[in-house]
DNA sequence: AGGATATTCAATAATTCGATTGATTACTGG
DNA sequence: CCAGTAATCAATCGAATTATTGAATATCCT
């Protein structure tokens, strides 16, 4: 029978499995979702040397996950297809619900994330559309050009204690920023609350929303 | 910083897409999709040995994947989630769409799959709907019942000869299998075209088709 | 053209993975 | 309680993966 056939079927989808099996690679795919960046501040982010990130986006690139597109003297990586920020959200979301160690490794990392109310993304259109709430994007700027949620507002968490004076008292405040492994809007959230104003965190990223079938915007709003 | 608590969160997470990056696992995965199996009807599917295949499952069991219930003697392991189709349907679509090589691979082992007509399942329930379509399943007894497409009829690929007079001469045949992997369905197109009737495949299996939100059925029909 | 910068390549050593074999454990049925 | 079957465990060896280091390319800018 076609048992070679098949398997090297399987053997060539498993070579894309091994992409992403792999802690910095999950971790480089992780930075794409939110947007194109160069070879050294994918290193930098993710606090590998600039050889080592190398490699991994060409392991990436090899399994057709990422694309890199040469713009003067540095190569800037983005994610091949939409399909791989849905993957990797799949995959964190069964990592998250099946496993009991995901989730004490979440406690350590986002330590005040039982502390702040949370909201679903129901609840915040139903707040927009009624003008009793505000969204904050509190990604770098960068990541805000490349897309954000539809309505919201960028303000990188570096710049939120200058800008906290500015921010409506009367109004629900919403803070979302990369996804669920993302610390940066629980830190935001801990100055808007610690200044007297009421708010709750958004769980979902670009990835996530879009995947739910909500809109998103490209450049600065 | 929490780098630390950083890099373990995405060490547990590359830990269950390690769980899915070989292509035995695949796999198996791919079996228990349709249905539930005991070890050795696993191995015996996949050409594993028994205790080759009995370390994978129990690789998959460690990393949330699935679960194996014991009934007598035997242990029967199944999914742990929808979510572990939905993550393996995800994995095998960024794989196929992403790399050429695995076309390739699929031609191979599907040399008919170019051949003969595919149906959407828009196209299928409205013929559904008209009356004038009707719909094989043609797994094995056991996955049929395990859950099958609302409105199919099980007719095993082996079984298929012998009930190839009883099918209707005026109506399209669809045929499905377990899915894009799976070459049943085209083997039984390929006898219902030769005795003359019109046919067409299905790629979806119950996973995608489940995935889309279509119904499905349990118990058999 | 030539220096500077961004990225990749090549080689190495430590670790992990995977198939096989034979032994062991868990349960059923008599 | 004992024989028989299903599944797992344990130990082994060969193969694959990974981080690091230093060298090699490719492109830009003057």
């Amino acid at each position: 029978m076609s048992r070679q056939a098949k398997d090297q079927l399987f053997q060539q989808i498993a070579q894309v499995a091994q992409a992403i099996a792999n802690p910095h690679r999950l971790e480089l795919l992780d930075l794409l979702v939110q947007a194109p960046r160069s070879v050294e501040q994918l290193a930098l982010a993710s606090a590998m040397s600039v050889a080592n990130a190398s490699q991994h986006l060409q392991r990436l690139k090899r399994a057709g996950l990422v694309i890199g597109d040469r713009h003067g003297t540095t190569i800037r990586y983005r994610l091949a297809d939409p399909a791989v920020a849905r993957l990797w959200t799949e995959l964190r979301g069964v990592a998250v619900s099946q496993l009991a160690e995901v989730e004490r490794a979440l406690d350590q990392y986002r330590p005040q994330r039982r502390q702040f109310p949370t909201i679903t993304p129901a609840a915040l259109r139903a707040g927009i559309a009624r003008g009793d709430t505000l969204l904050l994007d509190v990604r770098p700027a960068e990541e805000f050009a490349a897309g954000h949620l539809s309505g919201a507002i960028s303000s990188p968490l570096e710049e939120l204690p200058a800008r906290l004076d500015e921010l409506p008292a009367d109004v629900l405040i919403v803070t979302y920023c990369r996804g669920p492994l993302c610390v940066y809007a629980d830190e935001a959230l801990e100055q808007i609350i610690a200044s007297g104003r009421r708010g709750a965190r958004l769980e979902e990223g670009i990835a996530e929303w879009q995947l739910a079938g909500n809109p998103v915007e490209l450049l600065s709003a």
